[in-house]
RNA sequence: GCGGGCGUAGCUCAAUUGGAUAGAGCACCUGACUACGGAUCAGGAGGUUGCAGGUUCGACUCCUGCCGCCCGUGCCA
């Protein structure tokens, strides 16, 4: 029947032609179709007629009423919509529009293939997702699991549409913190207090934070000490600790030295330290269902040669210029605007007065990495939104210095997809207890446990083994859809509570719709013997649309394709959530109301469980793109 | 100081980017036939969208001025 099964794409399409047919003065005009808010009203609706209305000096309505005309006695639009006349008009000159309901399952047939009616992109990009951001010796925690789930959702979407994606996993595994520990674990291998080969990463992680207090000298201690007159001995403390921090401090800018000379003592066991954290790294993703693999990381220390020569080449294009000793690109120019268009005030530095390089620096050689080693057309960065001035500097001065600029001449856009922070219910940054930061395995292990309980109360008949599994993927699913769902650029409430009560719009109630239709297919071939395999014939069975839930289950699996364009154009995954929820809500209202196996008539129990195979799918084809696994039954 | 973000039902969040009576979930209340999984469904109650103006057919959305919270702001990453 058509090329396209989005019915808002058919609908813009004759809806444009008529608008042009009854005005054709104006010429080309976006008929603005939607989909209704409420389904009293009609199925979509086209909000053309107001906005045109002063350009062509006529009421709305009249406008209204003259593309009613033209759009009524078009074959394409009578073959899919019911007929238009002047009832279609309504309020200051909204045109309603029903589908006809063989239009839907016309619609929904066209659409049941394997791609779900997704189109292939019309050019193939490569896009490079910056992602995860883990920092060498330390556990993930909290801070990383925005990062890794909306960068790994984000990734997915654009491989689901159709594009290259490059997963970059930039570790913090250079300078002088780095420097620090890696000083501290090489003298403790040396005396024999530690074995590099049974190594874990929570020692590094004790290890990073020693080293860290180690060598910060406690000059405010000593200065109050001196200030209140402590005593000697408080004094005499103090005194050795800030000694001491000055020597840690030393002799980690030697290690430093060191490293960056690849000396080879030191970068041994540098390279030691980074294999145990992209090791553990890549572990704790797996559980949280996210791909990052060794090969997508790509630390700071592998730009490491390539800084000196990204300064010297903006010094001599005239892009960087000195000041106060440092180098900095300056951003004040008429086209260095930010992506809001507004002007950035802050230049950039790239270099600092003692010579040493910034992570400014490391991220223009990544942006020229991304663009011109591999060809990426496209940069995404999931990062922390309060590193949005650093990203929109950085972004300005690759642009200046034409690190973004593809093969086409074109700039690559350049893309923050910033998030807030994660909130403890108290309604400050989510930490534990004591005060330190949630590790992401503990989080996994009690999402997992809570879930156990649930799991174990409810599905007491499946074995251990089973309900185990389960637990652990409606655990780590209620935990990403708590993420993914709400708008990412705001602070949200982590509630392990909220999460687990697994009522409402949470990802066990997704996976429990996807669930319940498993069932029904289960049950369709083991009590009425009908074939469900791949290319069963029920697959290819009428579809008939008739009762208000199936209606409203068809325009809901039918709106799937542009909810996928919609979050990746946006970078946006709480848009696919409220995709799925809807779609899960209008499955368990239509599962309510129509009987599937026990409906009157083999015709009508075919075409819904072919409408519950196709809801199926895209449950599991959506679930899948956001990155939250899937069980077949729970 | 300057720049940015946020402010929506008791709580947690939406609102197709300027569209119709601002929607969900939790909590609260009322219902659901010995039908496919009650982790469900149908319904009720709950709102001056921080405040005050402005723009227009129409504003949670855009503009101006305030209030409150958070973040950032030249040599950490």
């Amino acid at each position: 029947m058509a090329d396209s099964s989005d019915p808002i794409a058919l609908l813009d399409s004759a809806f444009r032609g008529a608008t042009a047919a009854a005005f054709p003065e104006i010429g080309d005009s976006d008929p603005l179709i939607t989909a209704s808010k409420q389904a009293a009203l009609g199925d979509f609706q086209s909000n053309v007629a107001m906005g045109l209305s002063k350009r062509v000096g006529k009421p709305p309505r009249e406008v209204a009423t003259a593309i009613v005309a033209k759009a009524a006695a078009m074959p394409e639009l009578q073959q899919i919509a019911e007929p238009l006349s002047d009832k279609s008009i309504a309020g200051p000159g909204f045109i309603n529009i029903r589908l006809k309901g063989e239009a839907l399952a016309a619609l929904l047939s066209a659409m049941d293939t394997p791609s779900l009616g997704v189109p292939a992109p019309d050019v193939k990009e490569t896009i490079a997702v910056d992602l995860c951001g883990v920092n060498l010796a330390k556990q993930m925690h909290v801070g990383h699991l925005r990062a890794t789930i909306i960068g790994d959702a984000l990734a997915r979407v654009f491989e689901r549409l159709g594009h290259k994606v490059i997963r970059q996993n930039h570790l913090g595994d250079w300078g002088l913190p780095i420097a620090m520990v890696t000083a501290k674990i090489a003298a403790d291998a040396n005396s024999g207090k530690i074995n590099l080969d049974t190594l874990k990463l929570d020692d590094l992680d004790k290890a990073y934070k020693q080293a860290q207090r180690e060598c910060t000298a406690d000059e405010a201690g000593l200065a109050a000490v001196e200030r209140f007159q402590l005593g000697p001995k408080a004094r005499a403390e103090l005194e050795e600790q800030v000694r001491g921090a000055k020597e840690k401090l030393a002799a980690a800018k030697l290690t430093l030295v060191k490293l960056q000379s690849h000396d080879p003592e030191i970068y041994a066991v540098w390279q030691r330290i980074a294999k145990i954290t992209v090791d553990e790294c890549v572990a704790v993703c797996g559980r949280l269902h996210a791909t990052v693999r060794a090969e997508d990381t790509a630390g700071e220390s592998s730009y490491s040669n390539e800084l000196a020569e990204i300064v010297d080449d903006l010094v001599k294009r005239g892009i960087a210029e000195e000041s106060d000793g440092a180098l900095v690109v300056r951003l004040d120019g008429p086209d260095d605007l930010d992506d809001r268009g507004q002007k950035i005030t802050e230049p950039c530095i790239v270099r600092k007065s003692d010579g040493g390089f910034l992570y400014a620096t490391t991220d223009l050689a990544g942006i020229r990495r991304r663009v011109r080693k591999f060809g990426a057309s496209r940069l995404v960065y999931a990062v922390d939104a309060r590193q949005s001035l650093h990203f929109q500097q950085v972004f300005a001065a690759a642009r200046k210095a034409g690190y973004a600029r593809k093969p086409n001449g074109e700039n690559a856009p350049l893309r923050h997809a910033g998030f807030g922070m994660v909130l403890g219910e108290d309604g400050r940054p989510f930490k534990t207890r004591s005060g330190d930061n949630v590790k992401l395995t503990d989080l996994i292990d009690e999402a997992h446990q809570r879930a156990s309980a649930e799991v174990n109360r409810r599905s007491a008949a499946l074995p251990e083994a089973e309900r185990d599994r389960i637990a652990e993927v409606v655990g780590v699913a209620a935990i990403k859809y708590a993420d993914l769902c709400n708008d990412r650029m705001k602070d949200y409430v982590f509630s392990f509570d909220r999460m687990v009560a697994f009522e409402g719009n949470t990802g066990p109630y997704l996976l429990y719709a996807f669930a319940r239709i498993n069932s029904i297919l289960r049950k369709a071939q083991a009590e009425k013997s009908i074939d469900t395999g791949p290319g069963a014939p029920f697959r290819k069975a009428a579809l008939h649309i008739v009762q208000p839930q199936e209606k409203t289950l068809a325009l809901a699996i039918l709106r799937y394709p542009g909810a996928l364009k919609s979050m990746a154009d946006a970078c946006e995954p709480h848009r696919l959530c409220g995709f799925l929820y809807d779609l899960a809500g209008a499955f368990s209202s239509f599962y309510d109301a129509c009987p599937v196996l026990a409906a009157d008539n083999e015709s009508t129990v075919l075409s819904r469980l072919r409408l519950c195979d196709l809801t199926g799918r895209v449950l599991r084809d959506g679930l899948t793109t956001l990155g939250l696994p899937v069980v077949e039954r729970m």
